[in-house]
DNA sequence: GGGAATAATAAGGTCAACCATATATAAATT
DNA sequence: AATTTATATATGGTTGACCTTATTATTCCC
């Protein structure tokens, strides 16, 4: 049981996972592969591999699982994911939008040493600025009880939990709207045809529009006042 | 002049070189194939492989040296690597042997917005916690003006002003010793036929035995009282 | 100058992680 | 049931960074 170092190939195949699969825990590799941009045959490629070393299993034809241990390491790269995304973000002051981008390339050279001392620095925090929970050494963890907002009925104001998104510009893009952890979001309009969201953030009375699939990635609070 | 991403074995390369190279910048190829574990083959090819980068030249059966842009590339991890060191040792409170090693890591994942951020953070450190100079952005930094401790002659008493060893071991055993950066050392004795120097650490009566090879690593100040 | 040591090159191989293109198979939809 | 779509697998290739085992070239030293 002793962790021999895996790639970090390895390790953004696991978070992937970790961070795409549903209820019962699978994912699709051609979702796996898109997130990770490399072709559906890559991915399967790697499942195989993986599954060799017993981090994930692959039901053909319904998707993979990440195993306990796989789970574990998935966990654990979340964990060093995070914790550096505090340290970047209350520290360092670097951009919101690249918190995310920077820590994923800084979570895979971190030793455990590393990571225990930070988690110490930083004060055991309990989330990281885009609202996700950072699990604990033993990678447990309170999961987010919240909705995407693409979800909220029309007329409702609920509070941002968390931003899922990863990429720079769709960071960006939310960033310089407001929709933030801990800010408040009211759904004005939900334009028919799978259109855009109609928003009044923090009671201001300048609107904001919000894609369908952008609204996707900001978690809210489900239990909404009135 | 846009800097595409290096792989960690070519900053590794590069950074050995900068470290082994002597007065007119020349390393020996089985310098570097030791100092990195590897084959002296393979740090041939690799040489081949940066020398159409444009990162080194090769005089062969003279050695490599850094180009100008093969410098600049080098001193860059090794600002990165020291930056780390610093922050480890002064807010993480790593245990100083192991800095070296866990800042190897880190400082391949670190992109220029978070070096420059943790420059600012750490309050632009002139020096790294094994007494080494760190190189600013630009590269630039004033080389030590030292001696190794093997060349002291017996009876002067110097003071340590940087530690160049890299391996853990190493590093753990000087610092059981004391041979860190600002502590005093007295050469008591030089044992005949490349034998141990016998030292005085602090004006400790307690005197400590050390293998020339080790002593070497020490770096300690040319001019010395008595 | 000649031999020993050192350095370089040649040749062939491995392994992880990617790629494209083609074919097979299962699932979903009509 | 038949067709379309999604998934999987089979082949064959590439690249970087390693390896071993020769063989060749140079430099060093006696
Ligand atoms: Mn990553
Ligand atoms: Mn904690
Ligand atoms: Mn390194
Ligand atoms: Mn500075």
């Amino acid at each position: 049981m002793i962790a021999q170092h895996l790639s970090e190939s390895t390790e953004m195949y696991l978070k992937a996972m970790a961070e795409l699969s549903d209820h019962d825990n699978v994912v699709a590799i051609a979702r796996l592969a898109e997130r990770l941009s490399v072709t559906a045959v890559s991915a399967n490629e790697m499942m195989r591999r993986l599954g060799e070393q017993g981090l994930v299993t692959h039901t053909p034809y319904k998707g993979v699982a990440l195993t306990v241990k796989g789970r574990e390491v998935a966990c654990n790269v979340v964990r060093r994911q995070r914790l550096w995304e505090c340290f970047l973000y209350d520290h360092l002051k670097i951009e919101w939008s690249q918190l995310y981008e920077l820590a994923c390339s800084l979570e895979h050279a971190t030793a455990p040493e590393v990571t225990e001392a930070l988690d110490l620095f930083l004060g055991h925090p309990k989330t990281c600025p885009r609202g996700n929970p950072i699990p604990d050494a033993d990678g447990l963890f309170v999961p987010l009880s919240g909705i995407p907002l693409s979800e909220v009925e029309v007329g409702k104001t609920v509070r941002v939990l968390a931003v899922n998104a990863t990429a720079k510009d769709v960071l960006k893009y939310l960033f310089e709207r407001n929709l933030l952890p801990g800010h408040e979001v009211k759904v004005i309009e939900a334009a028919p045809l799978q259109g855009p969201l109609t928003l009044r953030l923090d009671g201001k009375n300048k609107d904001v529009a919000l894609g369908l699939s952008l609204a996707e990635f900001v978690v809210v609070e489900e239990n909404s006042n009135q």
